[in-house]
DNA sequence: TCCTAATGTTAAGTTAACATAACATTAGGT
DNA sequence: ACCTAATGTTATGTTAACTTAACATTAGGA
């Protein structure tokens, strides 16, 4: 992140979302029309998306994005 | 924003939902812990914020990520 | 065991999301 | 009209969020 907050961090629970529902990591960037690298970015941890894909994320895991990716103190 | 997907785009409430809480744009920047002008170009449509942004200000304005960031056709 | 699907890794490039800073404009109160 | 707070503008720079692409690894079924 540019904002340098020591402390925190977004944890997100794509993964867990995405394998509940028997979705594939390519299947779920082919529809939130990204890549299946992002997809795995952000599982990992490697970053946190936009907005607008956070959206998408969470409209096609079924959740809210607030459910889906949470800022917390480390 | 970078994925190119013409038809959409991201539509937010965050001077609505700001004014109506009476709050000024730098007392917003202060509590997310961001500058003026991200505010400022947030709330005129120059860019979407990050999610990690998006849930401070969320937070803030004491509302859910997706009330306040509408992904719309247009 | 072999094949394939799914997942992971790395590198290199582009654009968007931030920051800082300095200055201009608007709106409202006295 | 004046003062000040709030808002807007523009420019420049850095970093994170993406992309494409090529290859490596893992897991599971026939």
């Amino acid at each position: 992140m540019y904002i340098k907050d020591k402390g925190h961090t977004v944890i997100n629970s794509v993964r867990e979302k995405r394998t509940y529902l028997k979705m594939t990591q390519d299947g779920l960037a082919e529809k939130v029309q990204a890549t299946r690298q992002t997809i795995i970015a952000i599982e990992k941890g490697n970053y946190v998306p936009s907005v607008l894909l956070a959206l998408r994320i969470a409209s096609i895991l079924e959740c809210k994005v607030e459910e889906l990716f949470r800022y917390e103190k480390i």
